[in-house]
DNA sequence: GCGGTGACTGACA
DNA sequence: CTGTCAGCCACCG
């Protein structure tokens, strides 16, 4: 579907945080990027941040390096890092192993942490 | 207009 | 592995 219709770079992007599916996590610039906006990963941030939206799957959006945006040991920390653990994601020290899962399918990894 | 800041990123040491 | 740096864009004083 087309998330870089003309509406709002906002709009975008958070079509494309709700574009991602259960289990899948996505950095912020491939966020962007999935958005229509490349190299907008700060707009990402800053969109996300001011979210307000109780259904939008934010905990799903990581860092291009697989760790949680959050200073570890920080209330968002734990509770996007509780929310992954909880949607079957793999998090370990504040990173991200969607490979580390046991039983898991290749179809539903898109993007696995480096 | 200018400098500081941030839920960022890639390159380099 | 860690830390530094430059590039980046939007917002604020």
């Amino acid at each position: 579907m087309d998330l870089t219709a003309g509406d709002s770079p906002e709009q975008r992007i958070l079509a494309a945080v709700r574009a991602i599916p259960r289990g899948q996590v996505a950095a912020y610039g491939e966020v962007a990027r999935r958005a229509g906006l490349p190299g907008r990963a700060r707009l990402a941030a800053k969109v996300l941040a001011g979210n307000t939206d109780p259904a939008l799957p934010w905990h799903r959006v990581l860092r291009a390096d697989g760790r949680i945006a959050f200073p570890a040991g920080s209330k968002g920390h734990r509770e996007q890092a509780r929310r992954l653990t909880a949607e079957g994601v793999k998090v370990d020290k504040g990173r991200v192993r969607l490979a580390a899962a046991a039983g898991f399918d290749m179809d539903a990894e898109v993007w696995a942490p480096r």
